[in-house]
DNA sequence: GTCTATAGCCTGATAGAC
DNA sequence: GTCTATCAGGCTATAGAC
């Protein structure tokens, strides 16, 4: 468990992790084999001795970030307390999460718009079902009846796009910076959500 | 004004309509001019007759999108009603208006992804700063005293990140094809935003 | 305004020495 | 496991004829 934690030094880990940051700020047609030898300090012949074509170095690279991300979500899941709890403890740690994970955000979007099936089914299950299922858990306990798929979608997605459109904001009316703050944003959502726990629990008195 | 909408027949607009496609589904760096070139039907020298360069041709194409979707926006912010009404509606036809126009989400998700100041201030200005104007004249009739810009983008992006995540969809739990259509996903976000109008307002109440 | 032809560079990928 | 050298083809962009 530590030994996997400890700074890797094995030169196909470190082309994933160096690759990593470059595949996020520009895509996959956007990084070349040259860019990433130069990137990881070795020549192009050698990174494929380690992967046999960009492609698979990419889909490599994904599973990697990808991995990395899973245990971090997985290990803020497991907190006890009571459904409204858990609702605050998600939200604000999954928006923590997403805040330091710049890299990750970006591959998200750039699979969401060029993944084949392939790539999103690795994404899907190494990623987002564990919290998936957690959400829709939680859903349940607080006896909300709307469907619970759209509203775990709802949630992370409004999570996410508060940080998708941090670049566009300072162009739109009421934008103001304190506004990329997770802690602003994770407030913001939970207030929302709320609202629907109160919305439900009123319409279920009539 | 009716000569606008007329199908049009000049080389530079059809070069512009044409890889508007193209960019959307591949990316700037996804799409050679030998893709314009054989999609529009001319030579690569004809295409550089009309725009200098790739990156000045990108540049009108997304103009173009965004003017296109800019008066298809504009043209649902008009109708009176009371608050609810409104908010009933721009969700409604906002929503229908996205799921008409998979290009436009697409370049949408591109430019929050790797455009630079100049392009995302042209994008906020054609596109939605006047629908954020009218959600935050929307919350302010609906005495929603929470962070109007947040609501704004909240709202915007429930809408837009049902459709970011259609294809991974179908390996999370709960996913259904349902889920695609624009009705079902526009009563959802009603839903949630309703949900807030009456908790903020029981919070007047105390 | 459109074409053919091409320059000059960059691309992914390989061969073979060490 | 890493290197240098290189290939064949794609890339953006241009020249010059019609």
């Amino acid at each position: 468990m530590s030994t996997k934690k400890a700074p890797c030094t094995n030169t196909a880990l470190i082309i994933l992790e160096k690759s990593i940051p470059l595949f996020a700020k520009s895509g996959f047609t956007g990084v070349s084999m040259r860019d990433i030898a130069k990137t990881v300090g070795i020549s192009i012949a050698a990174l494929y001795h380690h992967y046999p074509d960009k492609q698979s170095m990419y889909i490599a690279a994904m599973g990697h970030a990808f991995s990395d991300m899973s245990t971090s979500i997985h290990s803020s899941l497991e907190i006890k307390g009571s459904a409204e709890e858990r609702l605050s403890n998600f939200i604000t740690s999954f928006t923590q999460q997403m805040a330091d994970s710049p890299d990750f955000r970006a591959l998200l979007q750039r699979e969401l718009l060029d993944g084949d099936d392939e790539r999103l089914k690795l994404l899907a299950t190494k990623v987002f079902v564990e919290p998936f299922k957690a959400l829709i858990d939680l859903a349940h306990d607080l006896y909300l009846d709307c469907d619970a798929h759209l509203l775990a979608i709802s949630m992370t997605g409004l999570i996410l796009f508060h940080f998708q459109t941090a670049p566009i904001r300072q162009f739109l009316p009421g934008g103001r910076p304190e506004h990329d703050a997770p802690e602003i944003i994770a407030r913001h959502v939970l207030m929302l959500v709320s609202g629907v726990f109160n919305n439900v629990q009123q319409e279920a008195e009539y």
